[in-house]
DNA sequence: TAGCAAGTTGACCGCCCGGTCCGTTTATCG
DNA sequence: CGATAAACGGACCGGGCGGTCAACTTGCTA
């Protein structure tokens, strides 16, 4: 057990301070947004950052641990919903809502990640698979998708707006209503090759 | 007009060495593959890259071109032929097959590309409207998508499957099935966000 | 309020990158 | 061949990055 003793009160602002500046400017420039960059946008200096963060990495981690989480809580939420078809939906829409901006894919690089993060990511693809399987039991998706498949998927509508370079900030609905058309059994034409095993 | 006096011998074989071995290395590393780490590859000087290319991103646009101008062969073959759904289909596989390795994508980042290649991608724009715009006439492709949907979507298989760390090379297909089942008509459920104008 | 640990800071370090430059090598052609 | 311009290569440069550190400041507590 890490014996935490209370963070001083200048420090815990810094710490939000940080956080959100460093969420600010990966959103704007990708994962290669500078630290100093960061420390300058958050107003403090940069040996501040590595204070409260051992390595770039693990304020990066930091950021994505919160967002997984907070997935998680929701997709808790929706495995108990009374629509499987429409909770999965909701689900994909608040993750591609949340990441709204530039890519920082939690699934990503397996840069040896905290181990907290690779857990909380574990217990996201959990929730996922269980949605889809719920969803697929109520023939609301086709059988021959797994929960893998909708773990790659739920990226994309994010990834392919992100190269529309004054898009309204909603469009990525349009491609998640279409993916999600694709993932439906209604006129689906067989896949050509196996899901992967992976997520 | 260039007065081009034909190249040297071993400055052509150089030249033709640089491009393969750029094109492997940023396909295994992305596109902060090193110019240093492509030399190497290619078993030329750091210095003779940069004879040949004004920069790394000039490097990188004649790759780039070269792959879109043999997709747009591809294309302008696949305009006449008898099933314009097939056509479709054919044209994204070659597209997705082609870029089979990490992305590149001839899209993106408008970094003031040389002419050449912003008319070269303006044609494959064109080329991929008329394929569309064919198809929804012949009904198999929903009404409410159009060409510059398809021209974001056509990335998406290749992303997605990019995040798989021992993919088999043919996952791609999977993806691109499941999402141009999306396109089709059967099924479709009304899009809840316009089109984008740009592509 | 005094003392001290906790926190802050920005100069500094080493590294690697894209790009330059010039002494050397080599294909080409009269 | 021998002359010459084209091509080559690698030491070198400036800049920006992630990360460190020692001198300094400040919130907490007794």
């Amino acid at each position: 057990m890490t014996s935490t003793r209370p963070l001083r009160a200048d420090a815990a602002r810094n710490r939000r301070l940080l956080l959100a500046a460093a969420a600010e400017e990966f959103a704007e420039r990708g994962l290669d947004a500078s630290v100093a960059d960061i420390a300058r946008r958050a107003g403090v200096g940069k040996g501040t950052v590595f204070r409260h963060f051992a390595t770039k990495d693990h304020l990066l981690a930091a950021i994505v641990l919160d967002r997984i989480d907070a997935l998680n809580a929701v997709g808790e939420r929706l495995l108990k919903a009374a629509d499987p078809g429409a909770a999965l939906l909701e689900f994909l829409t608040v993750a591609a809502h949340q990441r709204q901006q530039r890519d920082l894919s939690f699934l990503q690089d397996a840069g040896e990640l905290p181990a907290e993060v690779t857990r909380a990511r574990a217990q996201m693809f959990h929730t996922v698979h269980a949605l889809v399987d719920r969803a697929r039991e109520h023939g609301v998706v086709r059988v021959d998708v797994t929960g893998a498949d909708v773990i790659l998927l739920m990226c994309a509508p994010n990834y392919v707006t992100s190269y529309v370079p004054d898009a309204s900030p909603d469009l990525w609905q349009r491609y998640l209503a279409i993916i999600f058309d694709g993932l439906r059994p209604e006129g689906a034409h067989p896949l050509p090759h196996p899901p992967p095993a992976a997520p």
